[in-house]
Order: C-alpha cells, then sequence, then structure tokens
DNA sequence: TGTACATCAGTGAACGCGCGTTCACTGATGTAC
DNA sequence: TGTACATCAGTGAACGCGCGTTCACTGATGTAC
C-alpha cells in the first residue's frame, strides 16, 4: 500500500464521477466544473476532459450511470414481488438518494443525448418499468407505465424542489403511498 | 411616435422579462446572462440589473409571473366548468406554451426562493389547483390535488425533455387524457 | 408660461474571476525479445 | 533476468472569453413655485 501520490490514479474515470456527483448534489448541476471535479480528486482539470472527452462528456456519462442504478432498483422492486405502487416508492427513494444522478437525467440541455451509452441505459430503465405496469394491470400495460412514471416522477421533483413542504424521506414515502391511493381510486370513487 | 432612440425606455421591466423569457426558451435557464438579455432589448446590461438587483432577481421576477400565468389559466379551465382532467390538460398546455416560465418555477436554486411576490404567487396557483380538485372529488380534495399535480407536472416534464418520444402538442394532450384515464383507474381495475 | 430643482433611469468604463480547451511535455506501465 | 520500446495517463502553463458587479456619471422627466 503506497502512500505517496501515485502518478497513475488507477481508477480516476469512477473517482471522478463520484465527485462530480458530490459536486452536483451539494451546489446544483450549474456549478459542477471541470476544475473542481478535478480539485475534488486531486488531480489536474486537463486529466478530468482527457477521460470525458470534455465537460459534457461528464455529465453524459453521469446520467447514464443513473438510469442504471435506477433500473436496478426498480428490478429489485420487481424481484422481491412489490406492487407497482411499491416501484413508484422506490422511484422517489432513488430520486431522493441518488440526487444528482436524478438531476441530470432529464436534462437533455447538458447531455450528448445521442451517446449510445445513454441511449442504451435509458431503454434498460424504461424497460424494467414496463415489465412492473405489465406485472399489475397487463390490460393496458403501456399507458400504466407512462402514468406511473409521470406521477412518481412528479411527486419526486415537486418533493425535491419544495413545492410539498420540508418532508423528510419516510414522510415523502408515506405522503407518496397516500396520494397515489387517493389519484388511482378517482375512475373508481366517481363510478367511471 | 418618436423613432429616436429614447433615453428612458418606459416600460423597460417588462420588456427585459419578456427578453428573458425568450434568450431561456431558445438556449435554456443556463444559458440566460443579463448582458445577452439587455442586448435583446437594446440597453446596457447595468440597466437590467438596475431594475431587479442582480441575476437572480430577473430569473425570481420570471418564477413569479409564471405562477401567476399559470394560475390563470387553471382559473379560467375552472370557470369553463371544466373537470380535473381539463386542468391538467391546462397545465401541461402550460408547461408547453410558456416553456421558459415553466423550467424556472421549480428550479429554487435559481431564485430568491423568500422573495414576497414569488411566495404569494406560488400559493396562487396552489389555491387554483386545490379548488380545481375540490370540485372534483371533495371528500379527498387535499390529496387528490397533490396527485393531480404531480401527475401532470411529471408528464409535462418528461415529454419536454422528449422521455415520451417526439410529439407535437395535439398528440400529447391525447396522449395525457389517455394515460391519464387509465392510471385513475387502476383502483377500479382491481376492484380495490 | 417659464425657471429651478429633485429624482432616478440608464450609461460607459473598468474590475477581477472562473471557466473549458489546447498543447507540448513527462512519467509510469507493460510487453517483446 | 535485463533491456528497448510503444503506449497512454496525467501535467503544467497558457489562451481567450463571457460573466456579474461596481461606480461615478449624465440625460430626461415631472413637480413646485
Amino acid at each position: 500500500m503506497a502512500r505517496v501520490a501515485k502518478y497513475h490514479h488507477g481508477n480516476l474515470r469512477a473517482a471522478l464521477l463520484d465527485a462530480a456527483a458530490s459536486e452536483i448534489a451539494e451546489h446544483g448541476a450549474g456549478a459542477m466544473s471541470l476544475r473542481k471535479v478535478a480539485a475534488r480528486v486531486g488531480v489536474t482539470h486537463p486529466a478530468a476532459a482527457h477521460h470525458f472527452g470534455d465537460k459534457t462528456g461528464v455529465l453524459t456519462a453521469l446520467a447514464a450511470e443513473g438510469y442504471r442504478r435506477l433500473a436496478a432498483r426498480l428490478r429489485e422492486a420487481r424481484a422481491r414481488g412489490d406492487e407497482l405502487l411499491e416501484s413508484g416508492v422506490a422511484y422517489v427513494r432513488f430520486a431522493h438518494d441518488e440526487r444528482a444522478y436524478f438531476e441530470v437525467m432529464y436534462r437533455p440541455e447538458l447531455l450528448h443525448v445521442d451517446d449510445p451509452e445513454l441511449v442504451e441505459a435509458k431503454a434498460t430503465s424504461s424497460r424494467e418499468l414496463g415489465a412492473s405496469a405489465d406485472a399489475t394491470v397487463p390490460a393496458r400495460a403501456t399507458d400504466i407505465a407512462r402514468g406511473a412514471w409521470s406521477f412518481a416522477h412528479g411527486f419526486a421533483t415537486l418533493w425535491l424542489s419544495g413545492n410539498l413542504g420540508d418532508l423528510p424521506l419516510a414522510a415523502a414515502e408515506d405522503e407518496f403511498r397516500r396520494v397515489a391511493r387517493a389519484f388511482t381510486s378517482i375512475g373508481a370513487a366517481r363510478g367511471a
């Protein structure tokens, strides 16, 4: 175990992504710069450009990783045998826990939107959500998947931007379950 | 009608807000600068700072105006006698038509969140949405209002960020109605 | 109708700063022989 | 086990740029008398 600084970092790419995520979580996506991210890792800033091509490349890699992590969470929820409602909760929890990733995933103006890694990661998480909807309401799975996505995405965004009041995670989850149950029962309540 | 450039603009504040909205609609909130906005109006950039205090002040005024315009649309939909579903459509249409306002309203890190004008405008639009929910399902109006807001907000955000495919406005509205009907009937479909 | 004056909207120049990108380079690594 | 060499990760210095803010100022307006 060398105590001296190594010229070759060994795992710089991953370390830079972690640093970028921390920077964004703390100060927002607008405040992220190659220089700050590189400084966090203890490396010169052109090293970051070397690994990702340019600044947009860093954010694109971050978004792709975000879609992969989201897909994993949805997959786990489904493997657990959870209902669609719990996939929504998993979505909200993801937005909270991995806030920096979440913030970047839906901001195409910050990304190389045609990046193949990004496109594939996006498709994967879409597929996971579709599968969850299919398990709940097979007949209209496509519409239900879009509905669930819209609902969970909107709730997460409004919550994290402070528009639902200052709820801690556990309270937000309860709120989500209650509001979701009420909202998905409008049709029944009105006899439609 | 004077053809010469006037020293006093007469309506500079409103003109600057319009210019800022155009700039954001065309290039995103991150690309907006006092200098570009002032140049659009044909004025020096400290003039903008003079009117709004600082750059954040411009964005805050924009967000407040956004909440007011949204409230007006929801009010109109309710006055028309529309159901809650159509308030959702109005929300999606607002996000599309007034994209720059919409983009800035849910980004607290860009705003003076304690600005009284902003806080009041926000409360007003919240009240309008509550009233629409109350007209549809009085018993659980609070939960329904949050649900409808989450749903419409998520749908609008996903649509505008390209995550629902490349739908023009009319198609997006149809899609919204169909998905909303399916999603709000899950409870009924499963006999819950 | 005319003059003095207070107000304040907008100017113009200057400031210092952090940024992404470029480029010639150097140090470390691993492979061929 | 040793040497030569290709590869490429990361350095360091320099670049030009657009930015928000500051500040002393000037020009236009409207009101008091």
